[in-house]
DNA sequence: ATGAAAGCGCTAACAG
DNA sequence: CTGTTAGCGCTTTCAT
């Protein structure tokens, strides 16, 4: 069933067919009346390869994520997808488990046309690759910016600046940190966060107090467990994720001390596990679906306008306080604000 | 830059560069040398959309979640992906946020020659609109059965019935059941299985202890919060997600009643968050990965057997004691072995 | 307002 | 072993 099928049985051409079909106006109301009587009848539907193959476009965007076991993905997903399909676009997701051959295999779905955009998370590709790419076809990063191409993302270093801060002025002085071990933009820039925090307060950054650790439950209890084997263990341990701080406060427990007592503990994401979690976890808020919002806003203008300018939306954090960090009176806790900036590079 | 360039570049025709391309043999060493040498130094990638419109096929497979937010889905992917790119096929997701019309939209897919075949969980759409899409183009699904189109799931009645055994060996006589909202195939087995249980060791089933809960973490506190209300509380507690037994077991922490002594908590799936949460939590694990090894074989059947037989792969469940039960003398622990069938039926 | 016809990039007979 | 050619299903000038 294709459309010269349904040309025949309408007793017109294809050329009618395809303009009742894309809403064309030039189509009398009678011709189009039998068209849709005839489409409606024989249950036909356009073949988009065909359509795709002479409009050069597919109306699809492709997601890049990798994993999705970090709940914190939904959320900027739900963002992406609503706005693509107001604008008329599906989106369809791969995982690339952060195997760069993976990622490559799919990235090509878009060097071979079969999608129109690409929206991509942290990537396992180097930022020159995905930067070559971006000469192909229009790519964004949401929540990871390399600089090279436009993205979404919050100020890390601000980020983990203001949590690490937060965990200095509750009176902790050995502070932990378990970071990604992927040394991505993202990673390095909390990493930077929390090293200029502590500067800023005169406290020494020892190495051994921060740890590569992966983004699973796993992976925060066993680097939790490190640090709290050190001779002078630290009082508080921030974590990049809100599931390996909950690997951490598992440690914690196991060892018998009480988080948000004897250690404090903070997270990352803001996901639902956070706020699920015994005791539930103090963390940091990305604003998920605005994040995935925006970086569908700039694929968009890159899919319109293929040599618009690299641009970068930075969103503000937001520092939750929940109960495994101690309490500290209301006066003094730290600005955590953070405004939302819209920088440009040529 | 498509296939008739190269064609001219290597002096060659396009036929040839398809066959190179393709890997056929019947292409001559030093033709082969020549074409592939062109294709490097032009970065040629074909068009995948041409190759799809004249082959009829896309080596695509479109996995549609419900939702991405329950961590169970990611095994069953894992074990999908993996099979697929084994036998060629990428795989990409969609994610209906069970709205039946984004269902249909991603299906259409399908019905379009985007994606060769389709593997779906839990649906929006009624078994009889699945059934008339599987006329259409190969779809299986997974987890869920509707006895109408091939799946792979494990005894959803068994395995609730299990659980509910096990909290009746515990000494359980009042036990309530937060299961899902959506009267799925599933979600009916489960509330059977749990009814089989009691009707088998003389308990009277209470309607008010079972309690229609959505699959996120702040129903399952709603729902226990309600349930812990009634006159007669359960002493139990048999959820259909991990995340719901989560949000309950947080409720009976705000009740001041201690998880796996007051009250027993048993989830479903045995995801991560079910190891992760404090108390650990006991649960029906499903085996996730050999479920979706388990439809990508289904379907990869139906692809290339159109025809083929329904087929209904059911895989044993398995019942992982935690925290969050009471412990019980190793001898009295009930079976809970499940063995792995195929049915068939025309 | 409608139709004829060209062609998007590719593959697969078929011929040589 | 290699080339010619006819479409796959659709859209889009260009006529009429």
């Amino acid at each position: 069933m294709n459309i010269k099928d349904i040309a025949v049985l309408a007793e017109t051409s294809t050329a009618t067919v395809s303009r009742v079909i894309n809403g064309d106006a030039h189509v009398s109301a009678d011709m189009r009346k039998k068209v849709l009587e005839v489409i409606e009848l024989t249950g036909y539907k356009p073949n988009l390869v065909g359509k795709a193959l002479r409009s050069q476009r597919s109306n699809k965007l492709l997601v890049l994520l990798p994993t999705i076991v970090n709940p914190y993905y939904s959320r900027v997903l739900q963002g992406v997808e609503q706005c693509a399909s107001i604008h008329d676009y599906d989106t369809v997701i791969a995982i690339t488990h952060r195997d760069p051959e993976t990622e490559r295999r799919y990235l090509s779905l878009a060097s071979t046309k079969q999608v129109d955009g690409v929206v991509t998370f942290t990537s396992s590709l180097s930022d020159e690759d995905i930067y070559a790419y971006s000469k192909e076809f229009p790519i964004v990063q949401c929540g990871a910016s390399s600089g090279l191409i436009s993205c979404s993302c919050i100020d890390n270093v601000k980020a983990s600046y203001d949590a690490t801060e937060f965990l200095i002025r509750l009176g902790n002085r050995r502070i932990g940190l378990l970071n990604g071990p992927y040394r991505r933009t993202y990673e390095v820039d909390r990493e930077n966060g929390y090293r200029y925090a502590l500067i800023d307060y005169g406290i020494p950054v020892i190495p051994e107090y921060i740890a590569s650790c992966d983004y699973t439950f796993t992976d925060g209890i066993d680097c939790c467990a490190e640090l709290m084997q050190l001779p002078e263990p630290p009082t508080a341990i921030f974590t990049s994720y809100d599931i390996s701080a909950a690997g951490a406060i598992k440690q914690l427990l196991k060892l018998g001390l009480t988080p948000g007592r004897d250690v404090d503990v903070i997270g990352f994401d803001g996901t639902y596990i956070s706020a699920m979690y015994s005791p539930e976890i103090t963390t940091v808020e990305q604003p998920g679906y605005e994040l995935g919002k925006a970086a569908f806003d700039l694929l968009l203008e890159k899919i319109e306008k293929p040599d618009a300018m690299v641009k970068k939306i930075i969103m503000p954090h937001k520092l939750i306080i929940r109960e495994s960090t101690r309490s500290m009176p209301a006066e003094d806790v730290p600005p955590i604000e953070s405004s939302r900036v819209t920088e440009s590079a040529g």
